[in-house]
DNA sequence: AATGAATGAGTATTCATTCAT
DNA sequence: CATGAATGAATACTCATTCAT
């Protein structure tokens, strides 16, 4: 019924098939790399990673923080979805909102939250709109979440949302130079020793102020 | 000619006098370098902030993985020196077990532990002797805290040495390109919320295994 | 079915009519930025400025060489025929002779004669045939201007046609990164004082000898 | 008399001999190679010309700008001091005032200020300090020899001290891939061209306005 | 025939490490 | 000993040219 409609109108996004897999190829073999290797990779590696020549990557990401910014805009995006996808579960379902908070936190950390380090980076751009847009969209969304939970008397009401997020991504940063399986077994356990440190009842007094992400940006 | 006489006694201790200083103030440079820049930091740097020619030290350390590890045993040092003055304070004074566990861990950050980073690096000798030896120290310190936490019954059970020490390095991990300034003020809030879910009753079940320090050790 | 009978006839004019239009435009595009930018512009910016793509450009000249040698011709051509023109007028008209040659020069200045710098890099083909002819069409030009102006007592006996040619490229000569509209506003005055020392009688004596366009070939 | 106060001081510059030797062989192979191969020259190139390492050239010079700074300057400086000795021996000893003029022309082309050409960029660093006191020094000494000739009556009053910079410097560019043997034979007519053309009378109007090197800075 | 994309070879620059003073 | 200088081996990035659509 619609494909009639769509047929005419296919013509100019066609003839980019193989450059789109090629970008994305980019953008995973980097989020791989840095998973591995940390921020400071041999942009040549990411080229060979990904099976293109080191001037496509060029072409696709003008320079190394471009393609920063596309990983970071990548991996964001998928866990904001995480995130709007719990908050739907809980506002729909009433379902458990801490355990929602839980889930959230193990997804993200899956998505390789971690390697989202480069934009704690001082030298991150973090005022570009893209950038912007994606955090306050994940910020929303784990706002939400946070809210949901207080609402409910599982969270304990000092905590932020940078709070949480930032610790994430300490706990599941990539140890440069390993393949990093054998941290995995750990991470997850840590994260949850941490969610049990955010519900109620509050078991300590937090010194300093609830960070929040927009803080991170320096200078 | 009566000053001749004194030259012999002098044998010993003099000659090293100002060479020590410069191998001090060498690592106390890299310390602070790490925390602020990670450890991808330019040597030629280091020496500058040490106020030495580079070739002083290579003079002292033959190449950047042996400053690295005498970083790693300074400051690790230093902690297992908390630790033990936390465990003398609770064996000697019956005091609060888990209340120590929380002053150490505070006090480890306070002495940077996340310039330990570079122990996370696969590429770092973890089985040299020193280090072998400085980490098995921490461990014994650090297991005797977390045995009388967990005797009086304040630690929950299922965490071991390892899980907390390599949150411990995760959570302080420095940012690179950062003055860190920023960053201290939400890390001790983060380390609480931590130390608040290692306290009984645990409120989550830990998937995986307890980590070793020993098991950093990648490949 | 009656316009079946009309194709035949358009095979010789048509298929090329935008295909000489997008040669043109790229050799127009290409003497722009060398104007503006010098010789080492990239290619990907001539095609861009020229709306074709780049591989466009690469059909129409093999390399760098060919479009620079068809620069080198097509701005040639429109010299010679200043010149030729200037040289029929003074023949037919008893015009003035020297300042037929004045003309000439700032005629050749606003023909962007500047873009020959090609022609001034010992890599660029000085004895390709085409080269070679236009050369010698505006050879033979130039020298009936300069026997015309030397017959009427204007023009000083000692300088040659090359003095005149290379010195007018030099003078003219773009200087890469510039917009050259400030710099058109000072050519005009150098040439003219040029051709001022170029009347009689004489105020100097010349070093060395007259030049010539072949004597530019290097090596 | 005045050596016994010198042997003290001597200490700190003796350490650095060769260093400041490879710095002089560093610029010295640039400006032979900008004469060469024109600006875009490969910096490896100077570096082995000058026979040292590609990283010396760096520890020398920042970058690129850095060493065409310093070029421009090492010329500049050596042409500033043609013109001033020149406008020192009209000064004293009453000499021609025109011929000094061209004397001056003549040896700055000999000194390659046709190398200067960088000078002319728009990329270049038009406002930084050395570049602007070298450019005031030399703009002085020529402008010191114009009045001169001016004052005589030799030079023609329309003409400005740009005027004869840029065409100067146009005059005596170097042609890019050329030994620049074979072109010198024919620079030095051309200036004695410009110069005659610059003697009183004035031969013709001249369009435009006087130039100023401080009007060559782009923007 | 025309295009956008892909590529490899080249160039600038940085940095760990060694050498000469 | 201590130092500044020198070096070669990376790495980021550009561009002429070729390929696939």
């Amino acid at each position: 019924m619609a494909t009639v409609t769509d047929q005419p109108q296919r013509r100019a996004p066609r003839p980019r098939a193989d450059a789109v897999r090629n970008r994305e190829r980019i953008v995973a073999a980097a989020v791989e790399l840095i998973v591995e290797h940390g921020t400071e990779l041999p942009l040549d590696e990411v080229a060979r990673r990904a099976g293109v020549g080191n001037a496509t990557l060029y072409r696709n990401f003008k320079d190394r923080g471009e393609l920063m910014r596309h990983v970071v805009l990548t991996v964001t995006d998928r866990i904001s979805a995480h995130a709007e996808q719990g908050l739907a579960a809980v506002e729909a379902d009433e379902a458990d909102s801490f355990g929602a908070l839980r889930t959230f936190v193990h997804a993200a950390a899956d998505e390789r939250i971690g390697a989202l380090c480069p934009i704690l980076h001082a030298t991150f751009e973090h005022a570009h709109p893209d950038v912007v847009a994606a955090r306050d969209r994940l910020t929303v969304a784990v706002e939400g979440l946070i809210a949901r939970a207080r609402a409910t008397g599982q969270l304990r009401s000092d905590v932020g949302v940078g709070d949480l997020m930032v610790a994430l991504s300490q706990l599941t940063r990539p140890l440069p130079g390993t393949g990093c399986m054998d941290f995995d077994r750990f991470v997850h356990r840590h994260l949850q020793l941490f969610l049990d440190g955010l519900m109620t009842p509050a078991r300590s007094e937090l010194p300093g102020e609830a960070a929040t992400l927009e803080a991170l940006r320096q200078e």
